[in-house]
DNA sequence: TTTAGAATTAGAATGATTCTAATTGCATTA
DNA sequence: TAATGCAATTAGAATCATTCTAATTCTAAA
């Protein structure tokens, strides 16, 4: 490459600035790391609104967009996943572990639920031979413990 | 109940205004109906829009709120399945039986697979105990055959 | 310190769906 | 059959979540 050559795109260097699990290529910029730090001390799959209350106590200032752009790269870059359980509002999610979500439609709650050990779920529907699986998204709906126990 | 009392609300008798499976309460307008046909004979799990276009080869004058209308009440009555697999339009679908649906993720094709005989999926999670389980959305994400085959 | 690219922002635009208010259709009652 | 009243249908407005735009600010490499 020579000297008038455009630069390479700005590559951070310090290891603190980005995850280095998952090989992941985002820059940890000061709202990517509140956002996500409010979504890994999350378990109840919070909208984007719900995180943009949520880091607005650390900085006042961020806007409902950096929040969506912020969601956005870190979905990317597969440091969180984005959860769609009904019509509206997206969810989103820090679990990166297999699991599923069971959805309680009396109080709308949302936890996760994890198989068990030997569960192999392709091997249960009768997909067509060739067909390749790369993600499956289940969602349980019912009525929680604590609704169940109230009547 | 009096004379002076509000007529209950009109009750159509016609056998063949109702589709006596599910023992549901649906009126079904001629518009209902076609609306039901289009999907009834539809494997492809098409949008609002993609019934609209269909329904007014019969119907040319029949509005996008209609098609609305008409999925909502049918859907309310359990004669056919809102489906959710992105964000963005609602799929239909009028296959009752159990089953859940795989995507593609290369051509967009949505069709339905169905369980083995001996599948339980409940007991696959471990749901805390108390959970009532209604209802699971399945969505399997991959590559189909057809696209699979072509590299 | 300079500077180019990336991040952030407010607000506009978009897309899917739902709502509103007016009109039309239709089944029961008179 | 005619009158009545609710339900169905409609076009268009409104809403809601999200994405886009264009301007500004920040950051890291040189
Ligand atoms: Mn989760
Ligand atoms: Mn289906
Ligand atoms: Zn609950
Ligand atoms: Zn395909």
């Amino acid at each position: 490459m020579n000297a008038s050559a455009p630069r390479a795109p700005a590559k951070p260097t310090g290891l603190d600035c980005r995850l280095a699990v998952l090989g992941s290529d985002v820059r940890l910029t000061p709202h990517r790391r509140e956002v996500f730090d409010v979504l890994a001390s999350s378990t109840d799959h919070p909208t984007a609104y719900d995180i943009l209350d949520r880091v607005k106590s650390r900085s006042p200032h961020i806007s409902l967009a950096t929040v969506y752009n912020c969601l956005e790269h870190l979905t990317t870059a597969g440091l969180i996943k984005q959860v769609q359980l009904e019509r509206g509002q997206s969810r989103y999610c820090a679990n990166l572990h297999e699991h599923v979500h069971f959805h309680c439609e009396t109080c709308g709650k949302v936890s996760d639920a994890h198989p068990a050990a030997d569960f192999d779920p392709a091997k249960f529907w009768n997909l067509p031979k060739g067909t390749k699986v790369t993600r499956m998204d289940i969602a349980i709906h019912g009525t929680c413990e604590a609704c169940t126990a109230k009547h």
